[in-house]
DNA sequence: TGCGGGTGTTTTAACGTTCAAACGCCCGTG
DNA sequence: CACGGGCGTTTGAACGTTAAAACACCCGCA
């Protein structure tokens, strides 16, 4: 493996000068850089980061605790997994896995990768509400960015991506309004979760603007299953006033509620109009395929990487807006 | 951040006791050692990891090649990265993650990944039929290691780890026959598909063995989706001798012919027993269970990072069963 | 008393890179 | 002709660690 040095003694020319060439080639003079960059060309040169790091103390990789909650499925992971490395890798860094105690707990992993210098910051994400992490870092002043807000907080320790879950269930709303719903519900999680009440609260206002009621059309699910959804759906479907369109929270739970809706011999997109949200793979994958509202993950990697690479001045909250994905559930054809 | 020379400094030792109390520690004298230690704690020194690779020219990091192939869904993946992440920390190291095209266009990529020392070796996966990056590695002299056979080389390139499949299915079809299934049919995918023949293989020579038919049993998806599953649930349910089990060769096929059997009136686990392949999340959110065979993750994971990081002599080949996952689906209660 | 040998510690040098300062050269100017 | 300044290049030192060799010390033994 060539060195610096072997490339600078075959280009007759210091060691200094072929570094330049890399870093800094407007400061050579064109023909010097055309020699230098042949030998190294020649050479194969690849310079190695481990030494550029020692002596820059800059190690280009970003930490990211792959989740492990064997109680909520990951469904677009990889997704964002893939568009977190591609982000990282235009800006000529790397993504680095591990794994850690979930909370608090896990704290100290993060401060030890920072310490011994694997990381220069870490990507966080599956924020809980009131996720202890966030307070933890910045004491720490270890760089980080958050996928996802801390909920019901009053300030947010550190900077976030986030995606409009009001916005998106309310868009959700318009396009089943649009499609000549009237009766619109919802099906969400418990009130506990802050994600879960920003997305009720954007399908609540939504209906509200269109003048369509809301009252009595909301069920909280415990579980994030198929069963949760349809039996949601089926306590929908035997109220006095049956809704004809549903928002979900989430994919699973609107594949359970079209899984109810189509036991019971009414057509999904044609009786009931449903949606869901993440656009996990599962959507696609079923018949009539879930409409639902996808998470613009090329562009939250993209800011979550600036951010956490060149915090721009002032603040850095970042609300990104779900694009709603239509197929067959909502709409027929 | 405190360097081994301010510990020294502290300790009233030279740094290279220091770096031996941390990396042979049975070299010094016990009071010496505990002296060293009681700086090392009091100034929370941490070794810095690039100084120590720059020296030693071990990163201790190994790169896994984020997938994405948009027309297959990875719904184990988030199992996968987790055993494989903590299988690395288990010994000290951690998983890089980059992107690449797929194939052969991909290799300059790993090549300089390698080259640029960012990465000790690699785990493969996604292997695909007579997969070129094997070979490329090899010959190239990058440590590597596949989850997943080549399939349809007679001479494999490099080590492996990979699942069992013919044993897995014929582990499914026992578990049927043991309930009383009497013809037990095969979903699979293209006969062009390694993986897919030899799940196939073991349904077949299970059947056999148990005199069980399998002629017109064997139904061929073009896809992996639900509506795909469904639709060879049909064709099998609509034959002359419909059958009275069905082996899946994967989740999504499976859910789809779930779906099928249930769309008839039937019930899954009581009129007709069904199995999945790599007990997805989704084989626990749906009702009835769906019974499945998973891939020993931890496993499957402590294998690959064991021959990638010490290379036992002999052949490297290593094929783990599966275990089966038995729920409502082939099985009522 | 001197010598070989083990044990524990220190010294020296190196890993491959970049930063900061120094250097040499050429050119325009007074 | 001396001088200042810009440009392109080189020199020296440092980043924090570890391998290998050198060293100091103590002990047992001749």
């Amino acid at each position: 493996m060539a060195t610096l040095k072997q490339v600078a003694a075959h280009a007759e020319v210091s060691v200094q000068t072929v570094s330049n060439a890399l870093n800094a080639p407007h400061r050579l003079r064109p023909d010097t850089l055309a020699r230098v960059n042949r030998s190294i060309e020649l050479l194969n040169y690849r310079p190695n980061r481990n030494a550029r790091s020692l002596r820059t103390s800059a190690v280009e990789l970003i930490g990211y605790c792959v989740p492990s909650w064997p109680n909520r499925t990951h469904l677009v992971m990889d997704q964002f997994l893939h568009a977190l490395c591609a982000a990282a890798e235009s800006t000529g860094r790397h993504i680095l896995l591990f794994t850690a105690p979930p909370g608090v707990d896990g704290m100290p992993v993060y401060d030890d990768l920072h310490a011994r210098r694997l990381v220069d910051g870490f990507v966080l994400s599956q924020t809980e509400t009131r996720d202890p992490r966030h307070g933890w870092l910045k004491e720490k002043q270890i760089p980080f960015v958050s996928f996802g807000r801390v909920w019901k907080e009053s300030t947010q320790p550190g900077p976030w991506v986030d995606v409009d879950g009001a916005a998106g269930t309310a868009l959700a709303v318009r396009h089943l309004h649009g499609a000549g719903r009237r009766r619109i519900a919802f099906i969400g999680w418990p009130k506990t979760s802050g994600l879960a009440e920003d997305r009720r609260a954007g399908w609540r206002n939504a209906c509200t603007a269109l003048d369509l009621p809301t009252t009595g059309l909301t069920v909280h699910c415990a579980e994030d299953t198929l069963d949760a959804g349809a039996q949601a759906a089926a306590e929908l479907l035997d109220g006095p006033q049956p809704p004809d369109g549903i928002v979900a929270l989430s994919d699973v739970l609107a594949l359970g509620a079209l899984r109810e809706i189509t036991r019971r011999g009414l057509v999904p997109g044609v009786d009931v109009g449903v949606t869901g949200f993440d656009d996990s793979p599962l959507a696609d994958v079923v018949s009539p395929g879930l409409t639902s509202l996808r998470q613009p993950m090329d562009d939250i990697a993209a800011e979550l990487i600036t951010i956490l690479t060149d915090p721009p001045a002032g603040p850095t909250e970042r609300l990104l807006l779900p694009e709603l994905v239509v197929r067959g559930s909502s709409a027929p054809g």
